[in-house]
DNA sequence: TTTT
DNA sequence: TTTT
């Protein structure tokens, strides 16, 4: 069984970063790839790809990445479902980023960067399953987990976590 | 950008083979890949991947492949939307087989195959667009979609699609 | 069978361009990409990797990427072998591109570039056989062909081939 | 900076399993992948590429593969070169395999294999730097390498290694 | 809606 | 719900 996949695209979006309860960073974003060729209307559409980073790599790419970064992806394709708010199932198919690159120039993303090294490698094979990017219940789990808090939104995301109801989470 | 995908699993089925009304070949079909690493609970999970392939390669499958087969796919990942149901946007993401690797032993798939190469290429870099998967309104476009005919259930799908207009399809 | 490769990396120096005596362009470059860890010594290395391409992308490589250009390569490895200068059979592994992507900023590169999309398809699966890079009598052939002339030197490479002595070229 | 190699074909021998002098595990093998394509004389040839797998992996493909195997690898290319016996420097392509998958039905090998899993993971992001290929002397370093014992010559590889400096090694 |  |  082989799964691998290499993207180059553009960040949609700034990159969403949370973490899980025990500590565990995880990261968000969805990759713009242009289509190598046009449709008949004589336009490149383009492929909008959901991807998944955890651990320290997570943190650098809401760190190193903003919406309309190049960025590059090399990782695998992960299926999950779970429950709708409607009850029905829902599939998701999205990237599970084994290593980002950060392929805009130096200076290009204001953050810093430094060094000539700038690829965030991280996803661990046995990374935490679950459903970062929201939208429903995970699988057939009950489960009691506080989940993710958006760092962006508030920088002491690591301590308090307390208002967040149990249902509204995906793990 | 960049966009490539490399897969080896097993379909969850038999290839689904149907032809626009234009008479271009398209196979749908399911691979399971089984995870490297193993779950929390010490099993080894699969992701469900759906693959599209286009022309000949498109027979091809069809004629070499079934469930359980082993097969390699080299393609892109594509994104593309389209109006469920209940009028709710349903975002689908799927592999685009450029070829699509025969990987079972010789004589192991009944059908025949022969010779030493078994590797079907084909998606040219502008396939129709379309959604042969079904399960909804293509994109914006009303359409009453009748598509695609089964060739496996319908030895002469070739000839019989007089009656569906080109409104009516995805592509 | 299958066969993929994925880089992106720096060009080493401009690309080398050139033209097959039936008239086909053929460019060639060393990728080096940054390794995504560090020594023993605490250094990042780089691998230095060999990249053919052929037809119209070689001319777009030639025209748009230089030293340093940050490339993208979608493709396949090659290996060949020829006899060396000493009689010796010299084996050679390579890079087919099948697409380059020009990874730079707009404006970044001099040439100009123009338009939104900048990746460079090409190289089909039957690309012309032989050893762009030079160094050695190519396979068994004997030949006589007047081979490459390289564009960059000399804009008029086209039409006046005639000092190029037989056993200088690999074809 | 991406490096990504995704390469399905059957070993041209059976795998060479050696150790470093402080116990690592280091297997090399080349694979033939057949070109998806003919040539000009209508006749499928084949790429012969060297790959290297470190660890644990080294010994499940020196345990289960053989000549004729099938397998896939996933990995990265590496470029190293070193001093030939003419003094002359001599350049290598190889692949680092990170993964390798055994992709022969079940009892085809002989050798057993058990279990549903059958993919091998393991090369390190920072695996020995050496020459497990041979072949010359690595790098700058003057040595005279007696190096590696092959285990499947030699049950006692492990243990008889004590007359190799460890100047002598390329790691 | 999942393969060996 | 889309990037340059």
């Amino acid at each position: 069984m082989m799964n691998r996949v290499v993207l180059v695209g553009r960040l949609t979006k700034d990159p969403d970063l949370r973490y899980t309860p025990s500590g565990v960073a995880v990261a968000t974003f969805t990759l713009a790839v242009n289509r190598a060729f046009s449709n008949q209307q004589g336009e490149r559409e383009a492929d909008f790809i959901n991807c998944v980073v955890w651990r320290k790599p997570a943190e650098n790419v809401a760190n190193f990445l903003k919406k309309g970064s190049l960025a590059g992806v090399d990782g695998r394709i992960q299926t999950r479902n779970y429950e709708g708010q409607d009850g029905k199932r829902v599939y998701v198919t999205e990237i599970v980023a084994e290593s980002v690159q950060f392929l805009e120039p130096k200076g290009a993303s204001g953050g810093g960067g430094g060094g000539r090294g700038n690829d965030f490698y991280g996803a661990p094979p046995m990374e935490p399953q679950g459903n970062p990017f929201g939208g429903g219940n995970q699988n057939q789990r009950q489960n009691s987990n506080q989940g993710f808090t958006k760092v962006n939104d508030d920088p002491f995301a690591g301590s308090g976590q307390i208002d967040i109801s149990d249902d509204d989470l995906p793990f």
